[in-house]
DNA sequence: TTAGGATTACTTTTT
DNA sequence: GTAATCCTAA
């Protein structure tokens, strides 16, 4: 506790009513939830039983739990806090609680490729003439439906016309998912929704619980996530949300920054504390990542600032390839290392997609850096361990069609064809209709290798369910692999499973640890495989001394030493889908501000020339956000080779290119007027004026009244790319 | 009927 | 470049 400063003091011990607390980067904010938590046990005298603390990510949960466990005296206190991310937590109680909605607790969790999967056979289906929409769309649509609460909320709303298409899709895959007692992760929130919502005694029952919740990165929660917690909160009124609207980077996944804005408005008598002084960086970092949020217009304007020493500035190097770039990270770390007397662990290397790591991967190899790659997609979307998960769903939950589907399509792919629209004529599901595949042999016209091939195999399945009680996941896994090898399921090498293998065997090895000996169950291990588990299988606890590489996103939170940002480059950071959106714009800013915030001493930034991308070279220019930092606390390692690239471009780019030049980028096509629906009421950002909220329409609907935060009321004439709804 | 060759579509970011 | 999907010869 001494080691907090008066406001974070103030802000841990006011432990009653609903508050949330602005902390920028870098300003202690896990310190501030830990310490509360431990002080709510330890001071306070209230039962741990009683706290529910939210996280996001699987990451920021997993820091969390170390953080209090370090902290805490007693374990057995530490054992009964109830944390973990939103979709985790609200899983377990759905198990609990899911016969009050009508599905069983064994139910699978769709993961995206999975849904997509879903979505897919539904537009094939329905002979999707109409083009317009593809399954990502589709899937992006309906997460945005539930993530939104719109069926539960506006019913009206949901039965519009005009998306009578979109509608029917929608139910469709529902549907789907329910006769394969399967959930989504945006289901994960929206059925705890539906639960609080039509079964109030089990709400109470919950509100009982949970007297306290305490909720992590709260800028980054949806509506629904933002429903569930109002309910929970609602008896008690204890909430703690803490936040930073200048770190909000899940606009993807829902995340609305309004619930952070309008917190005094959920929560009346709200107090609101903020944490403004950076303890992290150095004040070079923090005045330049100041400098680059001040280019979001959408924000809460606060002032971040520090104590800390000047330090050095932030390091710009241009390199001429992707390759070349990765090997000047890697060189650049021995050397720095060697300069600076530092660890492996203080270096981090961060960039915005997951495939820029194999380049940097390889770089950091032959210069044997010892390295660990965060949340890769290397892992879960192996085909192997997706084959091998496949198998293990469906031991647990026969209904999983999408589990079933993949098991079939890799030796039967015309017969599965037949057995799919029978399963669709009949309203039957397939898992029945092989499993009584001699009832349907003449109908399906298959001849006797092909039924006894089904017949083996569900045999073999239902073989394997008896005892998953019984037996461990990591036996399970093991059986599966080698009966279904011997039938030609697979044709993979032992070794290709070896992986997989291990890290269940790991998973099994750690429950066994934990006192009530954990759940070392298959049921156990899927919970954990899509809801908790952060690491790959390479990853080991002792060896901690290796140099980070994760996404931007998976860094916040973090902190290091060093830290390399890697592709700035336009249509990469930010990402091209961003560049014609402002408001995407700005997330990617907001993105970048993370980012750079990471560092606590030093900050290198690189981009390079030419990079393949689908396996085409492609020119990028440098990203806008060096374009946009502060001459002030930059230096241009290369100078030269960044002059020579920009007066290459000097015909699409700028000349003046250190200088902001706001208009360079702005895109006429501003994409926004499928959001514009302005009404009374409505948030808006105004590009010169900032948010605010309509207060009327004149004029025929082509003048608003406006009232903004900053600026006060002002009538506005509503063009299309000056306004934008904010929320 | 299916193995395997040819073609296509895909890359943000996470739960 | 790769994974999913389509297509065709055996």
């Amino acid at each position: 506790m001494n080691s907090l400063n008066i406001f974070q003091r103030k802000i841990i011990e006011t432990v009653n009513g609903p508050i949330l607390v602005l902390a920028g980067a870098g300003s202690g904010k896990t310190r501030v939830i830990t310490h509360r938590v431990v002080h709510m046990i330890q001071n306070i005298g209230i039962s741990p039983s009683n706290i529910l603390v939210l996280t996001f990510t699987k990451k920021a949960a997993k820091e969390m739990k170390n953080r209090i466990s370090n902290m805490i005296m007693d374990q057995s206190d530490f054992d009964q806090i109830t944390l973990g991310t939103f979709h985790s937590i609200f899983s377990s109680i759905l198990r609990k609680e899911s016969h009050w909605l009508g599905f069983k607790s064994n139910y699978t969790i769709y993961d995206q490729k999975d849904s997509e999967n879903v979505i897919k056979k539904i537009l094939k289906d329905i002979n999707n003439i109409n083009n317009s929409l593809n399954y990502k769309q589709i899937k992006k649509k309906i997460s945005e439906y539930k993530n939104n609460l719109y069926s539960l909320l506006y019913k009206e709303k949901f039965k519009n016309k005009k998306l009578e298409y979109f509608t029917k899709i929608y139910e469709d895959y529902t549907k789907r998912c329910f006769q394969a007692n399967a959930l989504d992760f945006d289901d994960l929130l929206l059925y705890t929704n539906h639960l609080f919502f039509y079964f109030p005694d089990v709400l109470k029952k919950y509100q009982k619980k949970f007297k306290y919740i305490l909720i992590d990165e709260y800028q980054d929660t949806n509506l629904s996530q933002n429903i569930i917690v109002k309910k929970l909160v609602s008896k008690h009124k204890n909430i703690f949300a803490v936040g930073d609207d200048a770190q909000s980077i899940y606009g993807f996944r829902g995340a609305n920054i309004s619930n952070i804005l309008n917190f005094h408005l959920d929560y009346k008598n709200a107090k609101i504390f903020r944490l403004e002084q950076n303890y992290r960086s150095t004040n070079h970092i923090v005045q330049a990542s100041n400098n680059i949020i001040s280019f979001n217009k959408n924000q809460i304007l606060k002032k971040i600032w520090t104590n800390n020493e000047k330090g050095e500035k932030i390091k710009i190097y241009c390199a001429s390839s992707e390759e070349e770039e990765a090997q000047y990270i890697a060189s650049s770390i021995l050397s720095i290392k060697k300069k600076k007397n530092l660890k492996f662990e203080n270096f981090a290397i961060l960039y915005r997609t997951n495939i820029q790591s194999h380049l940097i991967e390889y770089s950091l190899k032959k210069k044997n850096i010892p390295y660990h790659i965060y949340g890769s997609i290397s892992f879960e979307n192996r085909k192997e361990i997706r084959d091998l998960l496949a198998y293990l769903r469906l031991i647990i939950n026969p209904n999983d069609e999408e589990s079933l589907l993949r098991i079939l399509k890799k030796r039967n792919q015309r017969t599965i064809k037949n057995i799919l629209s029978l399963s669709k004529e009949k309203g039957i599901t397939i898992y029945s209709i092989i499993q009584n595949i001699e009832d349907y042999q003449s109908l399906l016209k298959i001849n006797n290798k092909i039924k006894n091939n089904f017949i083996k195999l569900i045999l073999t399945i239902e073989k394997l369910r008896i005892n998953v009680k019984q037996e461990d996941a990591y036996v399970i896994a093991k059986n599966v692999i080698d009966f279904f090898t011997k039938q030609n399921y697979f044709n993979y090498k032992n070794e290709d499973f070896q992986f997989i293998l291990e890290y269940i065997f790991q998973y099994v090895e750690e429950q066994k640890k934990l006192k009530n000996k954990g759940n070392t169950s298959l049921f156990g291990f899927l919970q954990c495989f899509y809801l908790e588990k952060h690491e790959n299988i390479d990853y080991k606890e002792n060896e901690k001394n290796k140099v980070s590489l994760m996404t931007i996103h998976l860094s916040k939170g973090l902190e290091f030493s060093i830290i390399f940002i890697a592709g700035l480059e336009e249509n990469l950071f930010p990402s091209k889908s961003s560049t014609l959106n402002s408001l995407k714009i700005e997330e990617e800013r907001r993105l970048f501000y993370v980012a750079l915030t990471r560092a606590k001493d030093k900050a290198i930034l690189t981009y390079a020339k030419h990079r393949f991308i689908w396996g085409e070279k492609k020119e990028n220019l440098p990203s806008r956000f060096i374009n946009e930092m502060n001459k002030n606390f930059i230096d241009i390692i290369n100078i030269e080779n960044h002059h020579k690239h920009l007066l290459e471009k000097k015909k699409i780019y700028s000349l003046n290119h250190l200088h902001h030049d706001e208009n360079h980028y702005n895109n006429k096509n501003f994409e926004n007027s499928k959001y514009l629906k302005i009404k009374k009421g409505v948030k808006v950002f105004h590009k010169n004026f900032g948010l605010g909220i309509i207060l009327e329409l004149q004029n025929k609907n082509q003048i608003a009244l406006i009232k903004f935060q900053q600026s006060g009321k002002k009538r506005i004439f509503i063009k299309l790319d000056k306004l934008v709804i904010s929320s």
